[in-house]
DNA sequence: GTAGGGGGTTAGCGGTGACTAACCGGATGA
DNA sequence: TCATCCGGTTAGTCACCGCTAACCCCCTAC
């Protein structure tokens, strides 16, 4: 067995290749709005082959939406681990989101869209996963600007996380601009004028 | 005839209890994720009887989606109409944007998430009206701060409309505190720090 | 050389969903 | 009084979609 016992990355093994694809047709088309035969013909295959690598295709959009919330909490805890001074680490932590929805439109919009279309127990997993991925946010937004209510600083997370996530729905910049435009905003959002 | 030859607004007609109702339900399940029948039982009607009303479900969507971009561009428009001194009239325009989305957060939802799902026609159609609105923006937020590219102009835009239709994601602050904060918040995300 | 299994195929089933057909009751205006 | 029509009903059609069944080909390991 040549290529075994390492799961780890080599190239995009199928099941990545078909999450993929299907990320991109699910923010285009919605959820329900693409079928199994899309999904197929989108990487090469078609139809019923894809059961060879995924229960049902409700499987598909929680095992997508799962990896999504464990990269951004982990990323961002990642970020908050590396002590430095409070507006640093915001602007860190900012910037770690601005690249991941730069480099992942399609996974942010699902996220974004199709959270309602998860079965219940997937729901529940990426809704604690978001839970603690907004409070995060809540701690280092609070610690960089103490005069901050906690429900102040939720909305205002979640305020941020829109003006971010919007990014591919508009490709006016190019990459590294657009980061720092985005950015920019979301720390001026996030802390008072003058500071 | 008693009350004709007034199209205007008495009490919301039945077409306008259908796409409510429509609304709520295409914000929280998808356009394709909601049957006839759900729209109906919604308003006390059952299944078929929408076609009184609507030729089709996508004529709904079409409806819905066209209403909402003719009342921001309208809108929009009535507000930079009023002069003022440029920051005010871009502070006028985000407030209203504002009002808007908090006063209609599922029509907000629906307009970001199912664009997708209107017929070629419709889709034509709302784009132009977005495009549009946006270009409202584009002048408004350059002739306030001169000093910005048209490109960047238009991201930035893209990117508030982002943070402010996070609203309904998020309700941890009564209404009028959570107007407040999302203005100011894309206030400071518009104009760079000191003003 | 061959057994086994991973990964593909096509055919078909059952359910559902948009829409139509056919029918109906009641208010209205001549 | 009665024709009309508006807005509702239920039954049914047809397409499509998720998923299973049954089959098959190759590549690898013994």
């Amino acid at each position: 067995m040549p290529p075994a016992a390492e799961p780890v990355a080599d190239k995009p093994s199928r099941r990545e290749q078909i999450l993929a694809a299907a990320a991109e047709l699910f923010a285009r088309h919605g959820f329900h709005g693409v079928g199994i035969d899309d999904i197929g013909s989108a990487v090469g295959i078609s139809g019923p082959a894809l059961y060879r690598h995924f229960r049902s295709k409700d499987a598909m959009l929680g095992e997508m939406l799962t990896a999504i919330s464990e990269v951004l909490l982990d990323g961002g805890q990642a970020r908050v681990g590396a002590a430095r001074s409070p507006h640093d680490t915001l602007e860190d932590l900012v910037r770690f989101h601005v690249d991941f929805a730069l480099d992942n439109p399609a996974l942010i919009t699902v996220q974004e869209r199709n959270l309602g279309n998860l079965t219940d127990p997937d729901r529940r997993k990426v809704r604690g996963l978001q839970r603690r991925y907004v409070e995060l946010w809540v701690e280092v937004v609070r610690t960089a600007v103490p005069a901050t209510e906690e429900p102040t600083a939720r909305a205002q997370a979640h305020a941020v996380f829109g003006l971010i996530n919007s990014t591919p729905h508009s490709r006016h910049l190019d990459r590294a601009q657009m980061a720092d435009l985005l950015t920019a905003m979301a720390l001026a959002a996030l802390v008072p004028a003058r500071a």
